[in-house]
Parts: structure tokens; sequence; C-alpha cells
RNA sequence: CGGGCAGUAGCGCAGGGGCUAGCGCACUUGGUUCGGGACCAAGGGGUCGGAGGUUCAAAUCCUCUCUGCCCGACCA
């Protein structure tokens, strides 16, 4: 490609509001462009890259015998209603009417739509397994967009989905993603890990997600770096420190001024350990066959020392969103803010305990009366709710496999795999015959990449001061050639010679200045640089430089130059290939 | 959805009741230069996000609205 040809231009000043630097120069290197909140066109370059993660992702899932499909970005309502998630899922996912009044929907994901394939299609076990994937555009109307390509609306994923006889054949299926998934992300160059992950609107039990970590990112980590035991905190554990001691019996103490843990604890001279903190929260609960919604006022109690795992709370109350409750919807449960409780609070109230607070006896709690509390309440003897880990793992917390203080990190998930059993096989009814004359449900598994994230994480990841460093294999262009010479024959010739040998390059022909094509050059990262100009061809020779490592010149013939650009093109990629991540999961 | 900020040339920004709306970069033409974002000269490009209002006069003040960004809520 002529860089005089190339549609779109470089941008010497970033963008307002490019927040990241990967961002940045995304767009300030033309691959990308902004067209909403949310939404992006993929300009030539930055789809080039894009076609090279997507050929990655192809050829690692077709190696695990994947076959490609594609299915519909829109869905008649019908199936989403079948499985429920026409209901569960709120404005998330975006609606419409067609021109007779049918619902539909615009897929946020496709397991309703492949069940409903499979459902057709599988009859016997003798089908099974099946893994299939896609590379299909989502919409997801995601209330707060942001960072660039990190969290978009409209995106590109890899979605596979795997049907097996029995979960045996799904955890074979999990265990070949979760290689697969190691190898595409390492060949593209981005380090990621694979943490423990809660299933959220998947359903399902078994979750990973492959995290790349990243100041920038929006989940939180936990990590221990003594035994490896990683986990999204959303489910992260720890090991707790319980407080028994005889029960005593309770004791209302005047409090003034003291909404807070820690204005309590010091206040009443003592640890926040040996307080109840407590949340208020407002669950909708959503009937997923008759889409009716209930709200309710769901009070979590945690030890002082700790804060409550919002996705653990929502999860153990079954509620289908979260949200803070209002003064007023406590106030109407008899429970009073700041110095709340649910000790004498309303019945129909859902009270989920920590198991800290449970084992833990004497605590100091709210006695819903301002400026007031209570000393020595207990679980079990003053009140009663659902005892179950909601409690938030941080730095420094008890590693739940080996005890050792656990750390705690940002990362970008770029993809997970869910096991999901029989979620949607159950609620679409796609069942098959087995040996033995049986119906069974197929057991499902779901897994998706996101494809512009994961460029907008290399970005991330492979930059410098001066502009993009992308790896190889993900780079829009191999060879970046830059003719500094007037005589244009000579560059025209050589771009003629290297695209002749199959060699992908970016020419730059255009009549600018060495420092505008220069500059321009390291902005683009395309990996290796070729110079043409007179200091080199004096000596018969031409320019090499590599993008990540300017300072070192290296050199080529100038009457042989197709060989020996290959055979750095070459090294290059055997320098990613060598560093593929062979990672099984036990 | 709450809180904050911002919409003026392709990009980054200035101007904040008064005549023809400006600067840098980018763009066009001519010339000089030619290995790290060159120089000289001459140009082109704007219904100042939109609607309504106040005023002799609005990019500028007021109201509404749309859009984008940041923080939070939210988020596979």
């Amino acid at each position: 490609m002529r860089m005089s040809q190339v549609f779109s231009r470089t941008l010497r000043e970033a963008p307002s509001g490019a927040d990241s630097k990967g961002y940045e120069l995304l767009l300030r290197a033309g691959f990308i462009q902004q067209l909403g909140a949310g939404i992006f066109s993929l300009l030539p370059l930055g789809l080039r890259s894009v076609r090279k993660i997507e050929r990655v992702i192809r050829e690692e899932m077709d190696a695990i015998g994947g076959q490609e499909l594609l299915m519909p970005v829109i869905n008649p309502a019908d199936i989403w209603k079948e499985t429920g998630r026409y209901y569960s899922i709120d404005k998330e996912m975006s609606r419409f009417q067609d021109r007779v009044g049918r619902d539909m929907v615009l897929a946020m994901t496709h397991e309703e739509c492949v069940t409903d394939i499979a459902r057709n299609e599988i009859d016997s076990y003798k089908r099974l397994p099946q893994l299939v994937y896609q590379l299909q555009t989502k919409w997801r109307d995601d209330p707060r967009p942001r960072a660039g390509l990190i969290r978009v609306r409209e995106f590109t994923m890899k979605d596979s989905y795997s049907f097996d006889r029995d979960y045996d054949g799904l955890v074979k299926q999990y265990k070949a993603h979760y290689r697969a998934y190691f190898r595409i992300f390492s060949r593209c160059g981005l380090p990621t890990i694979a943490v423990g992950s809660d299933s959220g609107m998947m359903g399902g039990k078994v979750a990973h997600e492959y995290m790349y970590l990243s100041p920038i990112g929006e989940d939180t980590i936990i990590m221990c770096p003594e035994c490896g035991y990683t986990a999204n905190r959303q489910v992260a554990t720890f090991v707790k420190t319980y407080y028994e001691e005889p029960m005593k019996s309770l004791e209302e103490v005047a409090t003034p001024d003291c909404k807070t843990i820690e204005a309590l604890s010091q206040f009443l001279h003592i640890e926040p350990r040996m307080t109840a903190k407590a949340l208020f929260m407002v669950g909708t609960f959503i009937d997923a066959t008759s889409g009716e919604e209930q709200n309710r006022l769901i009070v979590g109690i945690v030890r002082g020392d700790m804060d409550i795992e919002e996705n653990k709370l929502q999860n153990v109350a079954k509620a289908n969103a979260l949200r803070p409750a209002h003064p007023d919807e406590i106030k109407a449960a008899k429970i009073e803010p700041g110095y709340g409780s649910p000790i004498g609070a309303a019945k129909d109230v859902v009270v989920v305990v920590d198991d800290s607070v449970a084992a833990s006896n004497n605590l100091v709690g709210g006695a819903n009366k301002e400026g007031y509390h209570y000393r020595n309440t207990n679980y079990g003897r003053d009140y009663n709710g659902v005892v179950a880990d909601i409690a938030s793992a941080a730095d420094g917390y008890a590693c739940p496999q080996c005890g050792k203080p656990l750390s705690q990190s940002k990362g970008i998930e770029v993809g997970n795999i869910f096991q999901l059993g029989t979620r949607y096989s159950d609620s679409l009814g796609c069942t098959f015959q087995d040996e033995d004359g049986q119906r069974k449900p197929v057991i499902m598994g779901s897994y998706g990449i996101g494809v512009g994230r994961l460029l907008a994480c290399l970005a991330e990841e492979y930059n410098d001061e001066a502009g993009l460093v992308l790896p190889l294999p993900v780079a829009p262009y191999q060879v970046h050639l830059v003719s500094l010479v007037k005589d244009s024959d000579i560059g025209d010739q050589l771009y003629q010679e290297l695209c002749q040998a199959g060699i992908e390059v970016l020419y730059d022909d255009r009549k600018e200045s060495a420092g505008v094509k220069f500059a321009d050059a390291d902005l683009l990262g395309v990996p290796i640089r070729l110079t043409l100009g007179n200091r080199s061809m004096k000596e018969g020779k031409i320019e090499v430089k590599l993008r990540k490592n300017l300072q070192q010149t290296l050199s080529i013939d100038l009457n042989d130059p197709v060989v020996q650009t290959k055979a750095i093109i070459d090294s290059l990629q055997k320098e990613v290939d060598d560093e593929v991540v062979e990672k099984t999961l036990s």
C-alpha cells in the first residue's frame, strides 16, 4: 500500500477525550474513528489488524474442532421469551418491532439462537459432541461506554458454543477452550491470566475470564502471589477469622453522630471488627416465565472490618438487579439509615448475613433508632437471615488456598469461558436421544472473545512515546518502506519486488520531509522499517530498523532485499511463536 | 439514571453583547529546502450543535433540547 493513497491520515495531536494511551494512538494513527458513544468505525489500517487477530482466532478455533457459522444479529423475541432473558435483561438489550408489530431484539449474544439451531439439528447422541463458532457483531446498550474500544456498545465478538451428551464432554471442550484461548492471546502478543469468575447473566456454574492486567481495567482481580490462586473480586473468597465468645445480653447504647463504622468504633473505643455493618439495596426480582417484576429491600450484613461484594450479595439474594436503596425505602422497612440493622425490621426484607458475622459474637449493630446502637447483637438470637459469603476480598486478606496474603490488581476482560450446562437446552427444549433411549438435554458451553477489545489492549500494551509498537502478527503491515530519495523509481521497484514476494508493505512514497515520514512510521508502528536513503545506498545497503528498538540500526543488501527481509519477518514471527503460552486446566 | 465539564474550520484551541469570528496544525497553489514533524509567499475552508426568547444588535445573555466526555450507579 502506498502511503499517498492510504484512506486515513495521522493526527499530530490527540483528539480530546482520548484518555488512555492506546486509545489515543489508535485514533492518531488512523486505525479507528468514533461515530457515536461506544460506536466506532474501523478504518482500513485498523481493519487489517483486526483481520489478523480474527485469523489467529479462526485457526485456533478450527484446531479444537470448531466449525464457523454466522447467526443473525436480529432475532425474533420469541426465543428470548422462551429462555426468560427477554424479561430478565433490562435496557442493555435493544428491542423494536417489525412492520407487523412482532417483537424483535438485537441479539447481545447468541445462546438462544444457537440452541434453537441445535434443537433442529441434533437428535441423537451420534451427532454429539459439536462445536460451532462465529465472529459476529454484538450490540449491547451499555449505560456507560468509555475508554475507546475497551468498553463499547457495538463490537465484534468471537463466540463459540459447545454441545455435549454429558458433563465429561463439556469439561473436555471447556479445557480445549481454556488452552486455545491462551494460545490465541499469546499468538497476538497479549499477556493474559485466567481468573475464576462469576457467570452473571449467562447462567451456569464454572467460568473463567481472561484478563489483561492494566491500571485502566475496570475489573478487580484478586491473586495469591504464593500459590497462584486468582479470581475476579466478584467471586474471590478468602479466609476469615471469627470472634466467638459467650453471648452477652443486648444493650442499647447512645451513639450520637455515629453513622459510619469509623465514627462508631472511635466513639465506643472498639475495633471495627467488633461491629456489624449493614448495606441496604433494593433488589429487582423478575419472574422468568411471566416477566413480572417485584422489588424487595435487601439487607446485607458484614463485619465492620470488611466490605460487601455486591455481586455476591445479588447472587445469594437471587435478584436480577440491585441498586442502592433510598433512605425512605429503608425507613419504610422500619430501619433507620445510619443506625440500621435487621433487628426489628419489617418481615418482608431479605436479610443476608456474611458468615463472618454469623460466627462472631456480641457485635455492635444498629438499633434502628437515630443516635443509638446495640451492643452484643448476635445472629440467630436477635435476628435471622440467609448465611453466606458476601464479603469482598482485598489486598492483604488470607488466600483461601494457602493462607498467604492476597494482592489485588486491575484488569480488562478480553475473553471468557462458561460451562452453561442445561440452562438453555432445558428452556428451549434442545434434547437428544441417548444410547439408552432416553431423551436428555444437551450439555452446553459458551465461550467469548472481544475482538476490538483485544486490539485495544494490544495498543495499550505495545506503545512508546512516539506511537504504536504492534507485534508482527497483529500489525497492519509487516514492512514500512520509507523512501527518502528523490528518484522514485528505486523505491517503486523495491516496493514491487517486496509485494511480489508476498510481503505486506506500507510504502511511504509521499513528497514529505524525512521527519514527517519517520514520525508517521513511528506512530503507525509497523514492526520492520526499511529506509531507502543516500546514506546507506552509497554502500549498496538498505537501512533496517525494528520499531521496537529504534536505537539499533541494521542493514540488508540493496541488490537482494527480498530474501533478507523475509528472514527478518521470520525471526520476528519466531520470537512470538516461541512465546506462545501453553496452559492447561487441571 | 444522578453529579460535573464541553460543543466555534478536518484536529487542538482562543474569543464571552457591537462592524468582515480568530490562532496553531492540517489543506490548495508557486518557489526554496531535502535523513527526524522545514521555510517564504499567496489562498480555500465556519449558517459558532439545534430550537425558541431577550435586545437596536447574540458565537457571546436566558430557556428548552440534542450530542460527546469525565465521576458514580451500571456492565458476560
